[in-house]
DNA sequence: AGCACGCCGACT
DNA sequence: GTCGGCGTGCTC
């Protein structure tokens, strides 16, 4: 193995490594996954190892200089997957691995120094000053260093000089660890102390308690954290018995476990033992399992029933020595599965996702990789987590969007990914969801459990309790333009009665759009051109680039101050319901009001308590309430995804009001569920109401074969963002064109779609336009195209408009 | 991404 | 004749 492949962070190489030699002396050193700092052109920088090779593809590689950190990071399962997801994905393989190191690993660029630890007698004197300046243990940056040479020379000069005479070493790019591991005191029994101990000499001890305290450090046998003993020990005890020397207090490593957090768990007692249905059911699907490691669907009853199967399913898989792998669309159902898992599996289960601080992060990481763990429950980045020995992967809630989509960069699909890494693993993989997306189902036929045919739906909720209120009919003595007459009433006799109330609506802020009634103007984003929605009062606000502007109280195109909202936001749905009851307690729940979990469990665990009367906000509702309190839910406007141009809204239209009954079945308490739409005969939202999912998926499937959408095709989005508007559209004109010239030769894809000009068009100051490629393999047919660092590629996209 | 290279215009 | 502006393209 004299050469190794190594990716680095250059943006064009689209799965692509350089290769390197590994010199004589290093070839016993570096491995698969290890951090190196290689030469490139000028500079020094930190690759990546990700293939070693007996032959060298190009003619005259350079040579690594040096390990950058001293273990292999990433596994050759972690690696593969790498490779896939920078292929399939279109995203830098270096960017792609990066994901993978622990948390708190940054790479930083600029030039940075380390001395070797040596000195030379012929320095001058600034010389062997700033020698001395430089750490050995530590890269600093240059910029930091301080004091300039009088005699002429600059510092520059002389740590260039340094460098020649091989006291110094410089790179241009560091791996920092920013995060740092927490010592705590420890106690433990000293050599006197376990003497005593085994002797018996309970008297030596003087009291119980201290006896007691001895004991536990003996039975345990490692030292323990003193924070923790102090909680049951007077510290009077400890300090006493220290001082004795029968116990010593040691600075040790102390991991920061994440804790439980109760107040979101969802079931108080567990069962000990499954019930034999869903021992039932998981044997099923390990008997259909077999060999071939295809994903399967389990098309799961309520909450509870979905967890016992997971359980079951996990400890089928830790008793064949494997790991499981459970994935939630979000933080809160991460905590509440947690809790689940944590209760059963005792000091078995891990837990991961972007809520926990970053040591948390850290520490979970590194005893997941330690090999301390064997379930991980956690968001889609656990993904990433150096799981070894993967025997199950579940995805909970298959049909959450999040699974697809991310504020943050590289986007790519959680499930797909998860997919990937099950048969890489030869790991079970096993989605579940009650309204699964069509795609899912689509491509898991045959592997449904229940099978469809077995399938014994309960319509709860079809006609007893749900009520759809068309609000074509909601007459003229409107007293909210928004609350029907009906679920006023019902809003009413709900809180007489000292029950709470949950009303959904799929927009933030207080209107869907600002208008002037005089000229049609509507108010808009300066820099996206976006539909302003209105905050509150006079702010305006964008949804899209998060950045607010103030309301003139005039028309900005014809200064009339005729000026109406139009649609609804939360913010404006809670002033209504306070409004109309000003005596109760409603709270806003939305990703404005609420964006990270500790505010999310803060709001639960209010409305738990029954300090909130009525809950006004998004579906994030429905995922972290713990509903058994509620006896009224509200759904404002059902049809508001209907009339986006996506191909999926219907879909999530169906999954919406789908997923209430879901979460009530269980409780079975009284609950009224109110729907207002103006659309209520739509197959959605009938069938969505009804849990009648075949009858939706089948007329759903239909129209995608009809139309030629996924699942029985692939779409890929290429766009080009430019700051002058009209580059950008004859850029893609001109791509358009090129791409269109071999649509007919090529099977890989059917049919071109655009170029439109992107929703948004404008996002921060650059104009975008989309090109969409639909067919059997848009990404391979877009393969032959070298598509500069200008555009962007999306392949599968969440939305296509 | 960086950084060298290269091709132009403005200056000691 | 040299310095420096930025547009192009390559980096194992």
């Amino acid at each position: 193995m004299k050469y190794a492949e190594i990716a680095l962070d250059v943006p064009p190489s689209i799965g692509a490594s350089f290769t390197y030699t590994i010199p004589d002396v290093a070839s016993r050193f570096v491995r698969l996954g290890h951090l190196v700092f290689v030469p490139f052109r000028t500079r020094v920088v930190i690759g990546i190892v990700v293939a070693l090779s007996p032959c060298s593809a190009v003619a005259n590689p350079r040579a690594i200089l040096r390990l950058a950190l001293k273990a292999p990071l990433l596994s050759p399962i972690q690696l593969q997957l790498a490779f896939w997801m920078s292929r399939y994905y279109r995203i830098s393989l270096f960017r792609t691995l990066i994901q993978f190191l622990p948390p708190g690993y940054v790479f930083r660029k600029g030039k940075y120094v380390r001395s070797f630890g040596i000195t030379d007698p012929t320095l001058t004197k600034h010389q062997s000053a700033l020698l001395d300046s430089i750490p050995k243990t530590k890269w600093i940056p240059v910029v930091k260093l301080t004091g300039s040479n009088p005699e002429g020379a600059s510092l520059l000069s002389d740590l260039s000089q340094l460098k020649a005479m091989g006291l110094v070493d410089t790179v241009d790019q560091i791996v920092d660890i920013t995060v740092t591991p927490k010592f705590d005191d420890h106690l433990s029994l000293t050599q006197l102390g376990k003497e005593a101990f085994k002797k018996g000499l309970i008297d030596k001890f003087r009291t119980p308690r201290r006896f007691q305290l001895v004991q536990e450090l003996a039975l345990v046998g490692f030292p323990m954290p003193k924070s923790e003993l102090k909680v049951r020990y007077r510290s009077d005890i400890l300090k006493v018995l220290e001082a004795k020397g029968y116990l010593l207090t040691q600075k040790l490593r102390q991991n920061r476990v994440p804790a439980i957090q109760n107040d979101t768990c969802s079931m108080q007692v567990l069962p000990t033992k499954a019930s034999s249905a869903t021992w039932e059911k998981t044997e099923m699907v390990f008997s259909k399992h077999g060999n071939k490691f295809l994903p399967m669907l389990i098309k799961g009853g309520s909450p509870g029933e979905n967890r016992e199967i997971y359980l079951a399913l996990i400890a089928n898989c830790i008793a064949t020595g494997k790991k499981a792998l459970i994935l939630l669309p979000d933080t809160l159902s991460v905590d509440q599965v947690f809790c689940d898992c944590a209760t059963r599996f005792i000091g078995q289960v891990a837990v991961f996702h972007s809520g926990l601080s970053q040591g948390q992060q850290y520490d979970q990481w590194e005893e997941i990789q330690k090999n301390k763990y064997t379930v991980v429950v956690g968001s889609r980045s656990a993904l990433f987590l150096p799981i070894k020995n993967l025997g199950l992967i579940v995805c909970d809630a298959e049909h959450d969007w999040l699974y697809e989509y991310d504020d943050v960069l590289p986007s790519y699909n959680a499930k797909k990914t998860a997919a990937k890494l099950a048969e890489l693993n030869k790991a079970l993989y096993v989605m579940s969801s009650v309204t699964p997306t069509v795609e899912t189902y689509y491509e898991t036929q045959g592997r449904i459990y229940p099978p469809p045919s077995m399938e014994n739906e309960s319509k709860l909720f079809g006609s007893n309790r749900a009520e759809i209120i068309d609000m074509r009919l909601e007459g003229a003595d409107r007293i909210s333009t928004i609350i029907s007459a009906r679920l006023r009433n019902a809003l009413r006799e709900c809180l007489q009665n000292g029950g709470q109330a949950a009303l959904l609506l799929n927009r933030r802020g207080t209107a869907a759009m600002v208008y002037c009634r005089a000229c049609g103007y509507i108010f808009r984003c300066v820099t996206c051109d976006y539909v302003l929605i209105r905050q509150s009062g006079f702010q305006l606000y964008c949804n899209n680039c998060r950045s607010r502007e103030t309301y003139q109280d005039r028309c900005l195109s014809c200064s009339s101050q005729n000026i109406v909202d139009l649609g609804t936001g939360t913010e404006k749905l809670k002033q209504e319901v306070m409004s109309l009851f000003p005596e109760i307690t409603v709270m806003k729940w939305d990703k404005d009001s609420a964006p990270g979990i500790k505010t999310q469990r803060t709001i639960a665990q209010e409305f738990q308590r029954q300090k909130i009367d009525v809950v006004v906000g998004t579906q994030m509702i429905l995922k972290g309430l713990d509903v058994s309190s509620v006896s009224l839910i509200g759904v404002i406007s059902a049809d508001i995804g209907l009339q986006s141009t996506d191909f999926r809204s219907t879909e999530k239209t169906f999954q919406l009001l789908g997923n209430i009954p879901r979460q009530l079945k269980d409780i079975g308490t009284n609950i009224s569920l109110i729907i207002q739409t103006y659309q209520p005969s739509h197959y959605a939202i009938l069938g969505g109401l009804r849990k009648d999912y075949e009858s939706f998926y089948n007329r759903e499937i239909s129209d995608r074969q009809k139309f030629q959408l996924p699942p029985f095709t692939k779409i890929v989005k290429v766009s080009r963002v430019a700051t002058d508007s009209y580059l950008a559209r004859e850029e893609i004109m001109a791509l358009s064109r090129r791409l269109r010239e071999n649509l007919g030769r090529s099977r890989d894809i059917s049919s071109i779609v655009g170029p439109v000009p992107s929703h948004p068009h404008r996002f921060k100051g650059r104009y975008k336009w989309d090109l969409l490629l639909v067919g059997q393999n848009p990404n391979g047919f877009l393969h032959k195209y070298n598509l500069s660092s200008n555009w962007i590629v999306d392949v599968d996209p969440v939305s296509v408009f």
